[in-house]
DNA sequence: GAACATAAATTTAGACGCTAAATAAAAGGA
DNA sequence: TCCTTTTATTTAGCGTCTAAATTTATGTTC
């Protein structure tokens, strides 16, 4: 065991080096090598205020714990005169993290180091519904098998796993109770599929982990109040108020359920769900779309695609279509403006791309539903937005517990 | 000036005592006392963790700055053996806090020793809209000045000042832009009415203060997230979720002024203003019923107290008023519910004490509007609760700050 | 009332975490 | 080679805190 101590306990003393163990320098320091990549002495100086002697002192402290390396010492571009400064970085062999996002028809893991990059990406498709709860847990655990494989890395290397489920998951972590996964989630996330790597296993809400995934790189970065809309199927919105997730005391903050309380809205149905279900009713109607054409002559089955597609060549149909659309969207973003007052609306989930047809209509709406409007933007971040989020948490974790963990190379 | 140094600053060198000056534990102590009265060393090491020595030292040094006061050595009841233990206080004399609620028609002063209890309250009308801005601040000024006056304490003795206003306040303290208290708080209550005394003033948000006045000594206390509504003539609500006030990114989250968007609610109209409008509407239509009689045959001006007083006398138009009223109440819950998913929402303002007639068909109607509805209660406060806000939210402040205040009878 | 028991305060020694200042090291440039 | 620049390292020491020993103030018991 490496020494260190929070309160009485046994401390290794060194005679030469200073000891310089204090929890939220550690913790300041690894948050300054997350957000900057490599850091000079002197970079942390500047962004912790300590002395250049504390400094490196908590560098080779977190060094000989297996949490930072030092990098050889190339120099930096543009200094030239004056010793070279040492340079050190979250040492990516320390261990890596998980971010899963369990959706109803697919698992999706990203392998991420510790600083966030990517290492390894894996989606699979459940078994079509009725899918057993057996059938289901094996794919996650596939995907999680291959995602590590892709990374080369072993399940040992993982500090700590998130996953972002569609139900309510209340600030502990816990699932709310009435919502126990119930639906097709019922497998034992944490109990069945996770427990044997022995990992620390994360559960939050899709739609609060998009909300942390903008809010770190995304369009939203750096945005204090932040709402982000998952807005594929259902209605999910996960709210960041000053910085910080909003949960609720269940969990259920952000839960659009009452939305069929409000005027021209009627209903939680995302951009695709409308889409298709508008679709139809226009093929059924009989009315000439070229959406008709792109589906095809065989079926009567519309998918969302072939609307925003039909709209962008100039449908008319199509293109009244995503006007409801737009106007059903609009109202939502007005009430969650006026009622949480972000800065930013994000759509994001995988409708995201085409979503960007719709915001003409919602930012001229927007103004003549509410006097603050948010401003409205489109995710970048595609169908990874949540398993985005779920690395970020993850990291949060690791970082936050980084001295309870024992990094993945820890010296002897 | 008082030895105390946070960075490298002079600090008077005692030989015997130890120096315990450290920042954060002298916030802790001072937020034991303020929340358990007369506490003892023992009581320290238990809340905050600390050695007896340490403990011990932090006392004589608030002592010593003018925070804090020794009690003498009364025994408590129930110890009758050992050395008696000191008890120390936030010390009464060491300053006040002032919380007003500056409405529409009423502005009210709160004085309040720094554990929180009440030294005096003053409340006057404005004159009559439209009442000038200097007849208003001459209305503020006077009621300041009566309530220290009645408290037997010197402008001085204030250590910070805050003020509940019903426009939108950002979580900096700055009045929302575009909500400039353009229509009657044109009055620059900082620039104009407050700048001579030297205060800290704090403005906020009335519902808000409603809000922490709930979480602090009302039925919400210790609830971590709550809705309070101040309900009487406009729906304002104050949220509070972990434990702290939600502001959004311009002081506007909890604001309704989309509840025109909302199936059955359809405008921000308040209890009393409901409860005006439709009596009114019942005299116009010659129905038969008590509220009449209340009135009186001179006039057909219909006042809120009439309406809950007829209902509560068994009549059935009234009841009806109510049961609308009620109706209307439960949709604005539910929403509010389902969007922040608070423990509970709490009805507040003048209207409250009245307000627990509607209580049943709220509650009736919840669930049906919503699959988790919080609990409803009805504020104790009475009028003063923003004012009570006002109070907590100055000795937030205070605590925050006490080392950057001095106490109104601090040793030379 | 003397001896004991108890609970708390106080003193003492020392560890830890840091800073500031002095010193040393590792470069480039004249 | 010597100077300049920039950074690292060492040294001394201060402030904060804890743990343990000691003292103090009280009640209890014989």
């Amino acid at each position: 065991m490496l020494p260190y101590k929070v309160k009485g306990n046994d401390v290794s003393t060194s005679a030469t080096t200073p000891q310089v163990l204090r929890l939220a320098n550690l913790k300041a320091v690894l948050s300054v090598m997350r957000a900057n990549g490599a850091v000079t002495g002197t970079d942390l100086i500047e962004a912790t205020g300590l002395t250049r002697a504390t400094a490196i002192a908590v560098c080779d402290d977190l060094t000989a714990r297996g949490w930072v390396r030092e990098l050889p010492g190339e120099r930096l571009v543009g200094t030239t005169k004056g010793r070279p400064a040492r340079r050190f970085e979250f040492n990516p062999a320390a261990g890596c993290v998980l971010g899963m996002d369990v959706g109803m028809a697919t698992a999706t893991a990203l392998v991420a180091d510790l600083r966030g990059q990517t290492l390894a990406r894996v989606s699979e498709r459940f078994d079509k519904p009725p899918a057993t709860a057996a059938s289901r847990r094996a794919t996650i655990k596939r995907v999680v098998a291959s995602a590590l494989d892709e990374a080369g890395l072993a399940p040992s290397a993982v500090l700590a796993a998130a996953i972002g489920v569609s139900t309510v998951v209340d600030r502990h972590g816990n699932v709310a109770a009435g919502h126990e996964l119930s639906e097709h989630f019922d497998i034992g996330l944490q109990t069945e599929v996770f427990s044997d790597y022995g990992w620390p296993v994360l559960l939050e809400n899709d739609a609060n982990l998009a909300a942390l995934a903008e809010r770190w790189s995304g369009v939203g970065t750096g945005v204090d109040d932040l709402a982000v809309m998952l807005a594929g199927e259902r209605l999910g919105t996960g709210l960041i108020e000053s910085g910080r997730l909003l949960h609720g005391c269940n969990g259920g903050a952000g839960e659009v359920g009452t939305l069929e309380l409000v005027d021209g809205v009627g209903s939680q149905d995302g951009i695709a769900r409308l889409a298709r279900y508008w679709g139809n009713e226009a093929l059924a109607a009989d009315r000439p779309t070229l959406i008709r054409e792109l589906v095809g002559p065989g079926t009567s089955r519309v998918s969302a695609r072939f609307v925003f597609e039909a709209a962008a060549r100039g449908d008319e149909v199509a293109q009244g279509i995503l006007e409801r659309i737009g106007l059903r969207m609009a109202r939502v973003i007005a009430v969650l403006g006026t009622f949480f007052n972000p800065e930013l609306v994000v759509i994001g989930g995988a409708v995201a791309a085409s979503a960007s047809a719709l915001l003409p209509t919602i930012t001229r709406e927007l103004p003549r539903l509410t006097a603050t409007p948010p401003r409205v933007a489109v995710s970048e971040f595609g169908d990874a937005i949540v398993a985005a989020g779920a690395v970020r948490l993850a990291l949060d974790y690791v970082e936050e517990h980084a001295m309870e963990l024992v990094p993945a190379d820890a010296p002897a």
